[in-house]
DNA sequence: TACACATTTGTGACCGTGCACATTCGAACA
DNA sequence: TGTTCGAATGTGCACGGTCACAAATGTGTA
């Protein structure tokens, strides 16, 4: 209410030179702690700075740099667990980096749709890009496009140019089919994601690969979507002939959905089909019966998706890549089969 | 491969301008489509704009203009289902409009995390900011810092200066508890969320409201913190003394705890003990039984938040501020008490 | 043909910051 | 006291758009 008039313009770099005695461009330097800025100037416009309420104008920052300290994230069904643990372990990440988020939802996953996106990310000049779509044709169409920035993905996409975080699926999915087989059962379905997602191919090949290794005939998958309701569709479908002990579910959404329908006809659990689901999301604790199932740390894959594409923006070492070994959380949804 | 040398930077307003044989000004009317230019200069400059595949540099943009374009999402526990698809719809709504989105996360309610959230994205020159984060103390810091643009919250505060949407709690809340007594139910427990946060006084509100209209005695409710764990924890520790015959939980996740809770005890759902959730997300139906509950429409709130903040920022009508009326999804988890 | 007037286009400055380069300052040393 | 050299600070311009204003061009009418 005394010096500062209502001006309506913020003040700037200027305006705090202006009053600090010195010149905008060391007050620039103070912005940026440039190494040698004498100890009483630097106190005297940093005071300045704080009675004027002084704000760095990111925009006029990111114009003159040419960097925009942002990062992309284009992100698919990100009102699911699992997608939104990633995007806010990849925010607060970001944030302490000191970088900005911004993300691009696809809501559908046709080729314009997906350009779009990429689109209102890359007119952000997003320096990199996260990608949470794990879908394969989104991948097609960042090649395709020739991206101009680095992006990453949670999964490996198992590709020649692969650009993934390769948290071991199969390993994962391999663990789970594997505490079945060791149970005792011999016929054992799996409920997969949609067709074209990564996850879902990854978790599939676990499976395949691991009644392979051990020897037990295999049916063909069953390709879901990755939602409870499927997977009550799916298991009602399944029971009309009850050919199976088990059922290796690629989600614990579709697990859920599963043993509902199990019940429905008055089936037990673990007595009568054991259910193993995926992602350990908080609630699968509660589930009745409490679901066995393979834990996945989202905050964890988030994060190094960040370290990870921030060390690519910057040209870093490759150690992130080792794989995450995911564990098998082992609960009352499976035991021995019946006969 | 012809012209297009290999520039190090992007093409400018300018580049397409020389190409084009017309000013600088004239390739910003086209940007932005101002009525005053022939057909055929419009044409030509946006065919030179394809062929170098210009993209308007969104900095450039704001700096000059003084508008970010921009709107922040202040948000809590932003991996849960509610929060989770607020955001979402948001972005999409945001985008729709020709917004950009950027997200904080508050990982503590401490006034300096949330200020640091805020400075995040005051930073960034937000023209809006929708708070996810509805806990009092969030909008105490809010108005205390006199935060310098328009600021809506998906729910009402009830303080005079309201931002609030408001979505209707209460009713809901109503709703809810009149289902539990209307069944016949007269011992009635009221598992609430945290302290602080708004939609869980507001259910609480709205429960001890409907007890009261119907005269039916009430006990204290119990402080929750919103996960299916302390639903379980909270359900183990009331059914040490057995005098009630329902629950209503604040929301979906702590019922399924609760429920759990019960089971383990060897009771009856809904048998021996109702219970009713709050939120519909999208498992509640596969519970076990299926959970009666009240169905929230996140994304058609998300998409009012936005619609409202963008007239807030255009000084446009109020009559977004309608409430939206919730509805009570009765399944299988409720029925009338045993004796 | 000349004039008024609307439509279309051009010119130059400006937004707030960082960079390259120039300048000044101050201490150490001959 | 003059010289040297690194540390500290200043100057001017560039970044890529938009805005206010000026100029050119086109159209209709006397």
């Amino acid at each position: 209410m005394s010096a500062d008039l209502p001006k309506s313009r913020a003040p700037s770099i200027r305006d705090v030179a202006r009053l600090a005695g010195v010149s905008h461009q060391t007050v620039s330097r103070v912005l940026n702690n440039h190494p040698s800025i004498r100890e009483t100037t630097k106190a005297r416009v940093q005071q300045v700075m704080d009675e004027l309420q002084y704000r760095p104008n990111r925009a006029a920052r990111a114009l003159s740099r040419g960097t925009s300290r942002t990062i992309g994230v284009l992100s698919a069904s990100s009102s699911q667990y699992g997608p939104a643990s990633g995007i806010a372990a990849i925010q607060d990440a970001a944030r302490e980096a000191g970088y900005y988020v911004n993300t691009a939802n696809l809501t559908s996953a046709d080729p314009e749709t997906i350009e779009a996106a990429l689109d209102h990310l890359m007119v952000q000049s997003v320096e990199g890009i996260v990608v949470i779509a794990p879908q394969m044709r989104v991948f097609d169409v960042l090649e395709q496009l020739s991206i101009a920035v680095p992006y990453v993905t949670m999964q490996s996409t198992g590709r020649q140019n692969d650009h993934g975080l390769s948290f071991d699926q199969i390993a994962g999915a391999r663990a789970a089919t594997r505490h079945l087989i060791d149970l005792g059962h011999r016929n054992i379905y799996h409920l997969a994601g949609p067709q074209d997602w990564i996850e879902a191919e990854a978790r599939m090949r676990g499976f395949l690969d691991e009644m392979g290794a051990m020897d037990v005939p295999t049916t063909a998958p069953i390709l879901g979507d990755w939602t409870a309701d499927f997977g009550y569709y799916a298991g009602r479908e399944l029971l009309r002939v009850r050919d199976f002990t088990a059922i290796f579910s690629s989600n614990d959404q579709m697990a859920l959905g599963l043993m509902h329908a199990i019940r429905d006809v008055g089936l037990d659990i673990p007595g009568d089909v054991s259910v193993v689901g995926f992602d350990d999301i908080p609630e699968a604790a509660h589930f009745w019966p409490p679901l066995t199932t393979v834990r996945q740390d989202f905050a964890e894959i988030g994060r190094r998706c960040v370290a990870l594409l921030l060390d690519e923006i910057t040209d870093g070492p490759d150690e992130l890549r080792t794989p995450i070994i995911p564990e098998l959380i082992v609960r009352s949804s499976t035991g021995p089969p019946a006969f």
